[in-house]
DNA sequence: GTTAAGCAAATCCTGCAGGGATTTCCAGCT
DNA sequence: AGCTGGAAATCCCTGCAGGATTTGCTTAAC
């Protein structure tokens, strides 16, 4: 389990998760080399797999890349994930049960905490609370490969995401969606809460234009 | 672009799309670097590739093989693979242009001239227009990530699907639906062509059973 | 005498390291 | 502007080491 490539491996991908890398940022084999005390093999495999995943690329002689979606990469993803997102609200709303629902609440609540107390400050703070949000409806759903996609998915626009929380009043706002979000799980509306969801996770044209020009 | 990894590569997913491997079937790594006279990093590569798609797993000190869903993992798969499929039906109903629209057509007419003609029939010889209507969908969708997807979750389940053409009448049904999914295509309804779709692509548990029983 | 159990040894699998070769890109020269 | 030479990156190969599984032998018990 111990693997030199897993090592490496986790250890991208929690600084993805972490917003230490950024879209399109170069990663640095030798540093990495030199950091985990690696050979070249365990590292070229790790990127093969990030590769295969879709977040890194690699373009001919070129090194490794994060991976940076164009305009066009970047809508389709989002059409992809919304949908997903909305299927786990979705069944969310048909299969929770006590525990899930009270750890829901429990997570909403702390968005309103943080969006009362704190306002726009501390927008990663807030966004670790929003991941949290989006993993507990996804567990809620039931359904494992469901939340390895959404996970999956997310991770691409991970950093996009993450920047929406700096626009001002976009925690208010994100905080009072969960909230009619779980509601509508808890009471098993089902069509409702993927409708609602679907639309809270999409952005319209003119934002992904702004975060695509923010992250240039 | 004639990497060694992707020989291997490419063989094992076309082996795969054309039924020649099947789920939980052990992939012979020295057959396959003496049939393709590469190295064991290549054939490696190529095999870790397949684990990041989850189209193989490698159990340890067991070598690799096809990826075989529990009963479990089947229903997830194919629950988040109706929901893709059917926002593909949905795109593309909303998108489908002349040439799209005309192609997908012929192909619908295709099945029904198979299903008329041979019965229940050369399933195999079904199947692959089965493929090509699934696939003439998702382009139309124009979501070249949705595609992706599609075709990769529709990898794991492929031999089931095929398996299903066997069942009497399984043919004669699903040229009926393609024609019904085709014309609320054509015809821009978003919402009908995104339910049928699902349900066109949905198993019911005893199906489920029976083509896991099936495939041992 | 036969069978089963336990231990030891060997073989096979797997992951890692580092080197060699090929291809590509860039720069300098004609 | 085109060509040639060099440098660098990537891809692939193979050797090695660690570990696990299996096999075979021995011994003991029935």
């Amino acid at each position: 389990m111990a693997g030199q490539t897993e090592i490496v491996l986790n250890a991208i991908l929690t600084s993805i998760d972490r917003g230490e890398l950024s879209p399109g940022e170069a990663i640095d084999e030798n540093a990495l080399i030199a950091q985990y005390e690696v050979s070249r093999t365990p590292l070229r495999e790790a990127l093969l797999r990030l590769e295969a995943m879709g977040l890194v690329t690699r373009p001919p002689r070129k090194g490794a890349v994060l991976f940076k979606p164009s305009f066009e990469e970047f809508l389709s993803i989002l059409e992809v994930n919304a949908q997903l997102e909305g299927q786990a609200a979705g069944l969310a709303a048909r299969r929770i049960g006590a525990e899930d629902g009270a750890a829901l609440m429990q997570i909403v609540e702390a968005c309103e905490v943080h969006a009362r107390d704190k306002g726009d400050g501390d927008p990663n703070g807030y966004y670790a609370l929003n991941l949290a949000f989006h993993k507990q409806v996804a567990e809620a759903a039931g359904n494992p490969f469901l939340l390895d996609m959404i996970k999956m998915n997310g991770r691409k626009l991970i950093a996009y995401y993450r920047a929406r929380y700096r626009n001002p009043g976009a925690i208010a706002e994100s905080a009072r969606e969960h909230r009619q979000i779980a509601e509508l799980i808890l009471a098993h509306k089902v069509d409702e809460a993927r409708a609602l969801m679907t639309e809270h996770v999409l952005f319209d044209r003119v934002t992904v234009t702004d975060l695509l020009a923010a992250l240039g």
